[in-house]
DNA sequence: CACTTGACCTGTCCGC
DNA sequence: TGCGGACAGGTCAAGT
């Protein structure tokens, strides 16, 4: 569920809410959400400073200046959640969020700074992990190693999307979007609304398409993701920003989480059907299957 | 080798 | 009310 919007939006609101500050101490639940060591946690966190934070495709990198970096991946329900004197939860506090206290029951990790504010890694299912790696080994790291480019670079065009999926002409075109290898960021939310946008099946093999279904993704996908971003992302479950706040995209998605409603396109009946093992949204008019 | 399916988890919702 | 099962969907390992 946090997918490139809502990473991004959680790096802007660390890059304005923590960095700079210092570890004082850490605190974890369970040994899979955060699998380093006391000693390397004692060693290269704590007294460390953060210097900066990049977001990579789905994982936020959090660098410190013990030449570690914190690297958080929040896959299906983690949060990463402030805790300051510019935000408290609880006690009253009016509530655009989805929080009442913290730490909660799905609270993995508390990092406390010595301003006193904290960091809370919430995770229901546990699927996500932080982990400290030497920043010099970061790149190479399988998952960074063969991360696809971001769609918002500013170096991205069409044709780079084209060359990129074109390597996998056998398969549907949400399953290459979904590849964090091809491209990163991309999850089912986005590669949904984004094939919507350009009028293609989500089964549509990529040999299928043509120039003009390049051009028209390649727009489809900049425009979606970069509407989500001003929008906050998109909360379907439990997604929070790092203010504890949630996404508003979802209020004007076109087909994601819309069966039965009109297509904003046509008006035919949006459905919801089972695609590559995943629930996928589309208007079954606008949305043609095409054959080579 | 390319692609698909199952496992990892927990909470919610639905039908009986 | 309680219970079993389906479902949610990011990534990696295992299977076809």
């Amino acid at each position: 569920m946090p997918e490139l919007p809502e990473v991004e939006t959680i790096y802007l609101g660390l890059e304005r809410l923590i960095k700079g500050k210092r570890f004082e101490s850490v605190t974890f639940d369970v040994q899979k959400s955060f699998p380093n060591s006391y000693n390397e946690v004692d060693q290269f966190m704590i007294n460390a400073t953060v210097i900066g934070i990049q977001r990579r495709g789905k994982a936020l990198l959090i660098e410190l200046n013990s030449n570690y970096s914190l690297i958080v991946h929040l896959r299906m329900t983690g949060q990463l959640v402030y805790e300051g004197k510019e935000i408290r939860f609880g006690g009253g506090h009016p509530s655009s969020s989805l929080l009442n206290s913290l730490p909660d029951k799905s609270t993995r990790v508390v990092v406390t700074f010595t301003d006193g504010s904290k960091l809370y890694f919430n995770d229901q299912r546990k699927f996500g992990w932080m982990r400290l790696y030497p920043t010099s080994q970061i790149n190479s790291l399988p998952f960074f190693a063969k991360l696809g480019p971001d769609p918002l670079d500013n170096l991205f065009t069409w044709q780079d999307l084209r060359q990129r999926l074109q390597k996998r002409t056998q398969s549907s075109i949400k399953s290459v979007l979904l590849d964090q290898g091809v491209v990163s960021g991309v999850g089912n939310i986005y590669a949904d609304e984004s094939l919507w946008g350009a009028q293609i099946h989500p089964a549509t093999k990529v040999q299928a398409l043509k120039i003009r279904d390049y051009k028209a993704l390649y727009a489809s996908l900049v425009s979606v993701l970069r509407l989500s971003i001003e929008k906050g992302g998109s909360t379907d479950r439990n997604y929070v920003n790092a203010e504890g706040k949630k996404g508003n995209y979802l209020e004007i998605a076109k087909v994601f989480r819309k069966e039965g409603q009109p297509c904003p396109r046509c008006g035919t009946e949006i459905i919801k059907i089972r695609f590559a093992g995943r629930g996928t949204h589309l208007c079954p008019r606008c949305q043609k299957v095409k054959t080579a």
